[in-house]
RNA sequence: GCGCCCGUAGCUCAGUUGGAUAGAGCGUCUGACUACGGAUCAGAAGGUCGGGAGUUCGACUCUCUCCGGGCGCGCCA
């Protein structure tokens, strides 16, 4: 089915008659980024003839004679280059099956792997405390994690979406204060919350609420909203109260008390998590008898294992602190290091009027997510989000986004996602019919632009694996822009429908098409974007 | 001081888990419209991949070190 196998089964092949004997899946067959090297190409040689005791340029030779004795599908030459590469010469056969490939897939299956059948993972994400409005810097979480369980999903695993909502404790209290004195007409205590949103809030709750149940359903309800129009939903909510009536967090204590990680010293209580590569031991249960967030946190993510068999935490880079305590904690509780795994994402900066605006709820001085949204509406938001890696901080120019927004690169995507489906609607029009693929001979695809594009919908079943392995959604955002570049390019020189082409051409044109909105299709989906059939 | 992340074109960022001549968008300059929707396409200019050393046949990628930026550093969450 897959070239690429076929390649490694014959350097396999050839390998062993050489005297080598290697495992057929670590043979690595890759695209040369020059074309002139070929379609495919190998290093095996240059890999192998060290410890084979050989000249990689001569093994190369002989492998590639090997080869050339028997040429394996669709290769019509093979030759050495450079240090000792062997680079493969396709026929377009190749992309020509890849097309049908496609096309059977459909939507529901192109680019689906099975990797992750039979697991399951849980995502946590966002996970902001319910006193107040999402901040555009929540954004990021929701878009990365949301198209992080997509991939999850497309790949095969079970997935839960999971939100912590952090609805007790000291922060809780001084939300619900600065409700009540903002409702008296007074300002909010000392460390309070002074976000304008406060006063709105205060104005809109009943005398007789109580300020911190009502509080923080009215800030869960903002937030809720605001994440379905980031087409971020969630599977399960969690609530730090209902956890904490549970029992939960005492029977966890329990548990690690009798494991002999926890000790009292200067009246606290303190779990030994430096014994398992945390710098320094951690406070359970403060020495005024309160516990401290972590250890209602450890009972949560106790419970998380119900839902995953790997878990998996995105947090803000002021959190990565947390991680080394939280991970030990879980392998005190039995689990094995590899089933809970922390994604830390750098912050996001935002800029307005050419100033840096700080994100704080407390100070009020934040760009909400709903701002972003509605400024700049969601496909762009999210697409934003989505377009560098989490490993760097992100800076948004509020006011550059909504210039450009006619610029920015989800048009472009979106716009050849549109231009297939007014193809559609176009052939209707002239009553040009698609005949069933099997009676159509694509070897008429022959021009530049549509091997291009061929090749780059070859491409995407590996990009979501490794985006999945790599936990790197952005990976399908280069891809989805690439696709849309090769469907651009061919629409500018490929006419399809005017009335002096090739019959045979057209049905191998509007068929190429077709497996062009299946793959932006899939990679739109997977970033949570929409596909507009019309812009 | 210690820990995590980052440093690639004027700007914002990719770079296929070590491969051959480092890419895209924006911006600048120049072309393609009797157009299956030009929200498009083609070309040009623009790079000591922060500096240095090491490993390797081969380094933007791995290791060490220095410089610069962000974040965090015992009973906050």
């Amino acid at each position: 089915m897959d070239v690429r196998q076929h390649l490694r089964s014959a350097l396999a092949a050839a390998l062993v008659r050489a005297g080598i004997d290697m495992p057929r899946e670590q043979i690595s067959i890759e695209r040369p980024a020059n074309p002139e090297h070929g379609d495919w190409s190998s290093n095996v040689a240059l890999a192998t003839a060290k410890h084979a005791g050989r000249n990689p340029r001569e093994l190369a030779q002989e492998l590639a004679d090997a080869l050339n004795a028997d040429l394996p599908r669709h290769v019509t030459a093979t030759e050495v280059a450079g240090a000792g590469f062997i680079n493969f010469r396709l026929a377009p056969g190749w992309l020509h099956e890849v097309l049908v490939g496609v096309v059977e897939a459909g939507t529901e299956g192109f680019a689906r792997s099975a990797i992750g059948a039979g697991s399951s993972v849980d995502v946590e994400y966002v996970s902001a405390n319910p006193t107040g409005p999402l901040h555009a810097g929540h954004g990021r979480w929701a878009a990365y994690g949301d198209s992080l369980a997509r991939l999850f999903e497309r790949c095969g695993y079970e997935v839960t979406r999971e939100f912590y909502v952090n609805d007790r404790g000291g922060q809780m209290s001084l939300f619900g204060a600065s409700l009540a004195a903002r409702k008296a007409g007074q300002d909010p205590p000392e460390g309070g919350y002074f976000g304008e949103y406060i006063t709105e809030w205060a104005q809109q709750m009943p005398a007789t609420a109580d300020p911190v149940d009502w509080g923080s359903q009215r800030a869960h309800l903002d937030q809720v909203e605001v994440l379905a129009s980031m087409n971020a939903e969630f599977d399960h909510w969690a609530s730090e109260n209902l956890l904490a009536q549970s029992g939960a967090v005492e029977a966890v204590l329990t548990i690690l008390t009798e494991g002999g990680h926890v000790y009292e010293s200067e009246g606290a209580t303190w779990l030994r998590t430096s014994e398992f590569g945390d710098n320094q031991d951690r406070v359970l249960v403060k020495s005024d008898g309160q516990p401290t967030y972590f250890l209602p946190d450890i009972a949560y993510h106790q419970q998380k294992y119900s839902r995953g068999d790997l878990l998996i935490d995105i947090l803000g880079a002021d959190h990565h602190g947390y991680v080394k305590r939280m991970s030990a904690a879980m392998q005190m509780l039995g689990h094995s290091d590899d089933s809970y795994e922390v994604l830390i994402g750098q912050h996001v900066t935002l800029v307005r009027d050419g100033e840096e605006v700080r994100l704080s709820k407390r100070t009020g001085t934040m760009v909400e997510a709903r701002e972003l949204v509605e400024l700049v509406g969601a496909d762009v938001a999210r697409l934003t989000f989505l377009l560098q890696s989490i490993d760097t901080t992100q800076t948004i120019d509020v006011d550059l986004v909504v210039a450009e927004s006619s610029e920015n690169p989800v048009y472009y995507v979106q716009y050849a996602n549109a231009r297939v489906y007014s193809l559609a609607r176009r052939a209707e029009q002239r009553g040009v019919s698609l005949s069933p693929l099997a009676e159509v001979d694509l070897s008429v695809l022959a021009h530049q632009r549509e091997l291009a594009l061929l090749r780059v919908l070859s491409e995407l079943p590996e990009v979501v694996e490794r985006a999945m392995q790599a936990r790197a959604p952005h990976q399908v955002t280069t891809w989805s822009r690439e696709c849309a570049a090769a469907l651009h390019g061919f629409w500018h020189d490929c006419p399809i429908l005017s009335d002096d082409l090739d019959e045979q051409v057209r049905q191998g044109r509007m068929w190429l098409v077709e497996a062009t909105r299946i793959g932006l299709g899939v990679s739109l989906d997977l970033l949570g974007v929409s596909a507009p059939e019309s812009m």
